[in-house]
DNA sequence: TTGTATGCGTTATCAC
DNA sequence: GTGATAACGCATACAA
């Protein structure tokens, strides 16, 4: 593989120059300029993202580190996460926490390692050491579909659904149908998005007048049948 | 975010010796190694995993280039992947083509640039130029659940599933049980999976003597309906 | 056993 | 406009 310098010595220019021309700086002649694309493109050089990451102190890199890859909600959110990023010339490296802290510190620990510009996390319940201290310690993060309500995390920001508007929605839309007996199957109790979820029913019911069966309330997975590729 | 000349000082030794500690080399004298060990710990120090790259000339990383993040198998794949890589303290950057070769070679290319150490591919059908360059090149490369048959591609392996001893598996049980009339719904024609179970199931047809419809051929998609988080 | 010095591939600062 | 060269953080060959 082909380095900086094999470039500058077929286009017969230093380092420096190639290295201008890669980062398009304006000082450079256009001739020059041409003889170094040239020697880039029939020596198939491509820059060494590790030594650059090393010298500019970024990675272009984001980590989303998510609770469950096997729930199709993720994975699509994985997805559009990598579309957005991949449109700003960043990549996405996504870590799966099975829902288990100590996963969960693995993969930002790992992605530490690496200087990833960003992590995006969805944490599990409760989060986990690492990803607390990380977030303390001014990490840039932002919670994804679940968060964590604790001292020093006020500044973690925090994308998700209005769960509690949408299942009063839900609950409104039935009543108003004529329904009297709802229930409701949420996520795992395990997650803030679940039990907010049940919380909104149960006010909801309420603000309704309607009857709250507590067998009504179930509790499911989030993970399709297996298919097959 | 200490380096490893931090360390050092604070150890009172060279970076060398912190170096040799972290990397467990032989010749290094316990209390020394102590010393070193406190210091790196109420540093909270990291290695910086690019810099390391750097040197060593490897990533401790895998890619994972799949066709279709939206389809459970792939979904279940990468998650295998990842289980069996963390074990060996590998870990695996998932690139996602969508069934575009533009795509997957973009995340060939940007996988490469950052120096991953191997590439598992489930390439999209016919490839993309800069992935098969790739893999003529030499770069470590296997394919997964889906192959390409093309020159220079011999020495990829391939690691699959039997579709074909499935197909007639399958047929031959129906078969067993009674039915004549068997239809099939494939996945996308695009793929080598895809083809090679219709091929499989005209060849089991025959086999067992039973009459083939052109119109008990379907094809489907391997996506599930979308879920919540 | 430990330290000094070099180099990995870049980018950026300084000369010219 | 272009070229030496230092520095990024680390691992290692060589000296001591």
């Amino acid at each position: 593989m082909p380095a900086i310098k094999d470039v500058a010595r077929r286009a017969g220019v230093s380092v420096a120059t190639v290295s201008r021309v890669l980062n398009d700086h304006p000082s450079v002649r256009a001739d020059t300029r041409e003889r170094v694309l040239a020697a880039v493109a029939d020596l198939g050089y491509r820059p060494n993202a590790v030594a650059r990451s090393l010298r500019t102190d970024q990675t272009r890199t984001l980590g989303l580190v998510i609770s469950d890859v096997l729930n199709p909600f993720f994975t699509e959110l994985a997805r559009s996460v990598e579309d957005a990023a991949r449109e700003l010339d960043y990549s996405v490296v996504i870590g799966n926490a099975d829902e288990r802290p100590d996963l969960q510190d693995h993969h930002v620990r790992t992605l530490m390692d690496r200087r990833i510009d960003g992590l995006l996390v969805s944490p599990t319940d409760g989060g986990s050491p690492m990803m607390l201290a990380a977030a303390r310690a001014g990490t840039p993060m932002v919670f994804v579909d679940r968060w964590i309500e604790d001292e020093g995390l006020d500044r973690v920001p925090v994308i998700r659904t209005d769960g509690r508007g949408a299942i009063r929605a839900l609950v409104a839309h039935l009543c108003a149908l004529g329904h009297r007996r709802v229930a409701i199957i949420a996520g795992p109790a395990a997650t803030t998005t679940g039990r907010e979820r049940v919380d909104a029913f149960r006010s909801a019911l309420r603000e309704f007048g309607l009857e709250l069966h507590e067998d009504h309330i179930g509790q499911g997975t989030s993970r399709p049948p297996a298919a097959a590729g």
